[in-house]
DNA sequence: GCATTCTTTAATGTATACGCAAATAAATGC
DNA sequence: GCATTTATTTGCGTATACATTAAAGAATGC
């Protein structure tokens, strides 16, 4: 629980949170139905806010609402993430290109530095679930000094599903040494000013981690199936 | 009216169609303040369904619900033109790249080749929005054969905003005859199979025709506002 | 015994009612 | 006359009730 919920948080917006809490933690599993009445019963609410918050949890792709059926959590198949890696790809190599066009100054670069740091400490300690908070920090951070609202939105939806499939991944793939210094490679780049080239290194970092990582969960298709 | 109104569409679904066709319009002008129940007389429902439809159109940034304010039609800025033209030139060069790599037939490609050829015939006609239409039809056929649904999306959410924006410089801008010659550049290389060139021609395509929009939004600014 | 139709059930789509909080108007104190 | 506080209004958030319709089950005809 945090701090607030019931005080300024609407049931709508509480709603949101939570199921979108549920479905990451398994808790709501992947392919599984849920009636609105039950959903609203589990959270004490009244259908309406349910229908609102599955509104707009079905816009960013987390589930669906079928009539008669409930809402169904929709699962990530490899192909999914295909997609979604592909799209992470380009508009990630944009943020990057345009985060050093803009010459931010050491301070404006301090959490990217800090990042990047901490995933160095993770491989270290061997800790994958921090290792993944740190690279997801990364990411983000990068996205946000790119500088463009509409991709920090469609970005943040997509690592949604992300995070859901690296639940999968995270424990199967090879230690990510070769990640962290791709993200050095990156960070040097844009604090240099030097657009195309975090171009195009972060580009073949995600184009590496993809193919890896597609590999992985087309692998283990029929294991979660 | 279509065929179908109050048949086979739900009274959200007719919300959201009536809605977006409104803003489209411009019958609901950007910037402008509208209350639920307000909206809710002028369809003939209830809060309800007009509610449901605000929260998907807020979604696609069309809209902002802004408690005891009602919802606000966002204006689109030349900023905001910026940062859409961004993104479609990053996932449709994708979607070009990709429909490339999958080598479609002739047939495959005669929905694309069919709008390139509206497009000739619209320059010839000097109909602007002949050719605006046939363009949006190039394009959205284009990351249709790129097969990546999530792109689809995303660019249909961002045409909607495009096509307003098109509304102050189509009759400004130049005759598209060069926005046509690399439309058939980046066809050829499609049907031709070779990915980087389609990839390559599209994000040049884009590009200049980002600058030469943008720059005409701004000059315009003050005129809009 | 199977298929078809009718009945029933159950879940959604939508309307409506109501409490509450925010914005505005009014009133009182200074 | 201005500021501050109090009333009032108004629009949203949410619960709830109801209508609609699809799906499941029962029953009847063949």
């Amino acid at each position: 629980m945090k701090d607030q919920d019931a005080k300024t948080l609407s049931n709508t917006q509480r709603a949101v949170r939570d199921l979108r809490q549920m479905i990451l933690s398994g808790e709501l599993a992947a392919g599984t139905d849920h009636l609105e009445s039950e959903l609203a019963e589990t959270l004490g609410m009244s259908r309406t806010p349910i229908r609102e918050a599955a509104l707009m949890l079905e816009s960013k792709g987390l589930l669906e609402m079928r009539p008669r059926k409930g809402v169904r959590i929709l699962p990530v198949s490899s192909d999914d993430m295909r997609e979604i890696y592909d799209i992470l790809t380009e508009l990630e190599s944009l943020a990057a290109q345009r985060a050093a066009e803009a010459g931010y100054s050491e301070d404006e670069l301090a959490v990217l530095a800090g990042s990047i740091a901490k995933m160095d400490q993770a491989i270290e300690a061997e800790d994958l679930e921090a290792w993944a908070e740190a690279d997801e920090l990364f990411h983000q951070e990068l996205v946000r000094l790119g500088g463009n609202k509409r991709v920090e939105a469609i970005v943040a939806m997509m690592s949604d599903q992300v995070r859901r499939a690296r639940a999968t991944t995270l424990f199967i793939r090879p230690l990510p040494v070769k990640s962290n210094e791709d993200h050095r490679v990156v960070f040097q780049a844009i604090s240099e000013s030097r657009p195309d080239v975090a171009r195009e290194r972060h580009r073949e970092h995600r184009l590496q981690a993809q193919a890896m990582l597609c590999g992985i969960l087309e692998k283990h298709r029929l294991t979660s199936l």
